[in-house]
DNA sequence: GTCTATATAGGGATAGAC
DNA sequence: GTCTATCCCTATATAGAC
């Protein structure tokens, strides 16, 4: 399946300097499921494999989370900071310019996440479901917001239709990277994106 | 969650002629598993609520099908069947016109069948799992085929994602229709995602 | 063709020893 | 922080009545 380039890169290693085992342990726990979860899917997951995997058993995961869904939850909000930055510098009502120049900066740091992005389109279904369980806690979710920007209907409806082209580009390529682009350096590749984001959304590049 | 716009459209009522009702069961099967496995995934998705929808219990969906992992591969077969035909026309290694023209005349028909799609995307894990333990039967797979065409080291590279994109761009336009661009009729839709496709494989028509 | 009842298995989660 | 043992639940699938 993953036999050439791993999807998985080394997670953000939250609030840990460097030696904490607990925290390392909770990485790798990330990395772990974040690969299966995106191979196998997280339901067809079980922590008995997860477990496995680390080289010690079910029942240890729960030092680290409290729940399967917590695990999924923690990958998820990995996406969510990521998202949550990138949308701030965003008015409600973005101008299909800002939303080219938007995709353009973020593309190459899209492709280094590129696991987390995959597992949310692969996942939709158990992210949701978070969600719907954990009530919208403070949750102004990136989906939502995401739907929002492309449902402004101040914008003309072919150009909110080349705005979803554009991220359906990225997340394209960004599905294939590593696969059927292995070939193809990270940094090469995300030039071309960027040169099809901006076949979509033809706006000159002020500074 | 699917509150506007059905996604499930009538399936293709394999070799009944109108009135045999244990095909009109088994598409209704299908309708609503289709539904089903794409709000809350294959997995999460047991016989049990299945039936409960169908209107009588889980038992009965047996004499339908031999198995969960049978309803899946009957969708998964309907999709496969839309892309064998559409490859059909193509070469072993097609062109970026040829793919820009495939996509063209391809984008009415997969808007028509976008639920196939999306189900696919939401559940590549379980279907490839139905892969792995078939056996590839005959099973020239559809995505197979689709990386070859991506693959084709005698193009390219810019070109080969380009192509990606173009296909990413008919995707991410397909998952949002219905939902975010509910307001947008499907042959608008079509029309527009034409003109993206051909921004981003800018080749002259030729008839 | 649809039902009830049941066999069987596996997963998530908890308790408590070390 | 990791282990074993166990509880409980749900799911697929089968057998057999109607």
């Amino acid at each position: 399946m993953e036999t050439d380039t791993p999807i998985v890169e080394t997670e953000s290693h939250q609030a840990a300097d460097a030696e904490d085992p607990s925290a390392t342990t909770r990485a790798r726990i990330l990395d772990i499921s974040l690969e299966l979860f995106i191979s196998q899917g997280y339901d067809k997951t079980s922590l008995r494999q997860i477990a496995e995997q680390l080289g010690f058993t079910k029942a240890a995961i729960y030092y680290h989370f409290a729940s399967k869904a917590d695990i999924l939850m923690a990958l998820h909000m990995q996406l969510h900071d990521f998202g949550r930055e990138a949308l701030a510098s965003l008015g409600d009502d973005p101008t299909p310019e800002q939303w080219a120049r938007l995709l353009d900066g973020l593309i190459s740091r899209m492709l280094q996440q590129r696991a987390l992005f995959i597992l949310h389109e692969r996942n939709q279904a158990a992210i949701e479901e978070l969600h719907r369980e954990s009530g919208a806690l403070d949750h102004e979710d990136l989906q939502a917001r995401f739907r929002q920007v492309l449902s402004n209907k101040e914008l003309p409806a072919d150009t909110r239709v080349r705005m979803a082209c554009a991220f359906g580009s990225v997340m394209g390529a960004l599905a294939l990277a590593g696969d059927v682009f292995a070939d193809v350096p990270s940094d090469t590749l995300g030039t071309m994106v960027r040169s099809a984001v901006s076949a979509l959304l033809p706006y000159p590049s002020a500074d």
